[in-house]
DNA sequence: AACGAGCTCAACCGCAATACG
DNA sequence: TCGTATTGCGGTTGAGCTCGT
């Protein structure tokens, strides 16, 4: 499918090359052409580049096309779990400042925070029925879903046990004084294509050393600590599995070959939250079957 | 197998900020 | 200082995919 900007009638010179410009999905070709020419003459000036670089498309549209997805450092594949974690308390502080939250997360792109915010976290807003903005909204990731993903990561490294090493990406060898051939570019890309399940991923790291800015501490997601997060500049990040925010709601039947799963009752954040909620003596997450997110929220309101 | 609903995510749009002549 | 070009950001769209019926 493409799209070209449509006109009729007598054209000036930059109306015709308006009419010729491309718009829609980017082709394999123009990925290259996009890509050699940043190699030979690096990014910036990006209307002049596409020009330059005779690709018919806007500098808007190269940009971004580079930005987002062909950049050698752009991390493809699921968020992993310390990445949702840093997204929940990120956003929790800046809101809707998807740059500035993709700054601390090394190879997501804010539009891929952005889609993530708005098909994942916004989609369970609408279930609870409440506004994505609100203080009820906000008090359940905080004390729901951070806890539960932070419990997941804690016991996901108490399993695989501490790995020493920082946080890296892997990267496409982007040949800077040459070209890059079709062959090698979809070989590395393939490669940044695993996902986080296979690529070089944030490992255990003891010192909890992150490039971002967040530590992860359930007591940060106790109500003791209200919703002013106490934070600091550091993180401890580690591999996780692949994970979704749904997860912390729907209690698998199968949870036994579920390698997420993980009983409730071992929720250590439970004990400081059931001051106002007693989870001990209670349904909560109990049952075995079952629990959506209605669930949760009306014991929330309790 | 066919269909529709829901979901994902790449790409576009408009606007504000910044750079430049 | 002003006008224009460029860049960066957040919001939105829609094609294609997945999944359930």
């Amino acid at each position: 499918m493409e799209h070209h900007v449509k006109g009729g009638g007598s054209y000036n010179q930059s109306e015709e090359e308006l009419m010729e410009l491309r718009r829609g999905p980017w082709t394999v070709e123009e990925d290259f052409t996009l890509i050699n020419y940043i190699a030979h003459h690096g990014e910036g000036r990006w209307n002049s580049l596409a020009t330059c670089a005779g690709l018919r498309r806007t500098g808007k549209s190269c940009r971004l096309r580079w930005l987002n997805y062909l950049h050698p450092d752009v991390r493809r594949g699921n968020l992993t779990l310390e990445e949702q974690v840093m997204i929940l308390e990120l956003h929790s502080r800046w809101g809707n400042r998807w740059s500035k939250i993709a700054q601390h997360l090394p190879g997501r792109t804010d539009n891929e925070i952005k889609n993530y915010w708005r098909t994942r976290v916004q989609k369970h807003a609408k279930q609870l029925k409440c506004d994505v903005n609100s203080k009820q909204f906000k008090d359940n990731l905080r004390y729901l879903w951070m806890p539960r993903l932070v419990e997941r990561i804690q016991a996901g490294a108490a399993s695989t046990g501490p790995t020493v090493g920082t946080f890296s990406t892997t990267t496409a060898t982007n040949n800077h004084s040459g070209t890059i051939t079709a062959a090698n570019y979809h070989l590395n890309k393939t490669n940044l294509d695993m996902g986080s399940s296979r690529m070089v991923l944030p490992q255990p790291n003891m010192a909890g050393n992150f490039s971002g800015g967040v530590q992860i501490n359930p007591s940060n997601y106790a109500p003791e600590t209200s919703c002013n997060a106490a934070s600091s500049d550091s993180f401890g990040a580690q591999v996780s599995p692949v994970s979704d925010l749904t997860d912390c709601y729907n209690y698998p039947a199968n949870h036994n070959n579920n390698q997420d799963y993980f009983p409730p009752s071992e929720l250590s954040y439970q004990e400081s939250f059931s001051q106002g909620l007693d989870f001990n003596n209670s349904n909560w997450m109990d049952g075995g079957d079952s629990w959506d997110l209605d669930d949760v929220w009306k014991f929330l309101q309790q």
